[in-house]
DNA sequence: AGAATTTGATCCATATAAGGATCATAATGG
DNA sequence: CCATTATGATCCTTATATGGATCAAATTCT
């Protein structure tokens, strides 16, 4: 871990951050409620809801999610049932699936 | 920053990441990625992926949208077009929106 | 306009996430 | 069944995100 940190994101990304930053500080202006508010409400600080409302790629994803989520901005547009049930969907897709993939077969030098 | 940082994170949200973790646990099996590719893609250390891949809380959001993406998991299931365009519609509202939220606004004492 | 308060921007100290080993185990393909 | 490779789990070190405080500027309401 040298001091080469440069993290690149896909601008994808860094404006799908873009996005949910604004539809917090929209929601967050909306209902009238302080930054600190919010802050206290989360359990963290001032300065993260600052950065979380500015987009910044480098926050917690449980800060940022707990902050949307108490405003109503649900990541996966569903209820905590569908959740649940989503879930397990997926655990009985990834139970079929082969548990580790195997890349680098030695070649078959069968030609000789 | 004393030494209580024992951050609480909803059920939902727990859930949410759980998912989310599932879905690129088994977007990777699915299409026959290793973890170390992943990690060289996204510019992270395997480490970082098992991590995420498990659904912790503490991660990088940019990384771990990176990874989502990157497996072809939309965190808003939009074009790239369509997300820029929300974004402007979301800074349009904010325009229109109080820049500050006043609380305390003192009692006016005209009862007397 | 004026008072009150929120917000934005820094700065510092520290808790901690991430990287980079390594090792044991599991799983795969032949 | 075997050889090979991926995965999971730790451990240590270091880069860095977060909390907390402070100050100026912006904003709101009266």
């Amino acid at each position: 871990m040298q001091n080469v940190h440069i993290r690149t994101y896909s601008r994808y990304n860094r404006e799908a951050l873009t996005l949910l930053a604004g539809l917090i500080r929209t929601a967050r202006l909306e209902r009238k409620l302080t930054a600190q508010e919010i802050a206290d409400r989360a359990g963290i600080s001032r300065g993260l809801v600052q950065r979380i409302e500015k987009g910044d790629l480098k926050c917690e994803i449980g800060a940022v999610f707990e902050v949307a989520s108490i405003l109503g901005i649900k990541l996966f547009d569903m209820e905590e049932t569908s959740l649940s049930k989503h879930i397990k969907q997926t655990e009985e897709k990834l139970a079929l699936l082969p548990k580790a993939v195997r890349k680098k077969v030695r070649i078959a030098d069968d030609n000789f």
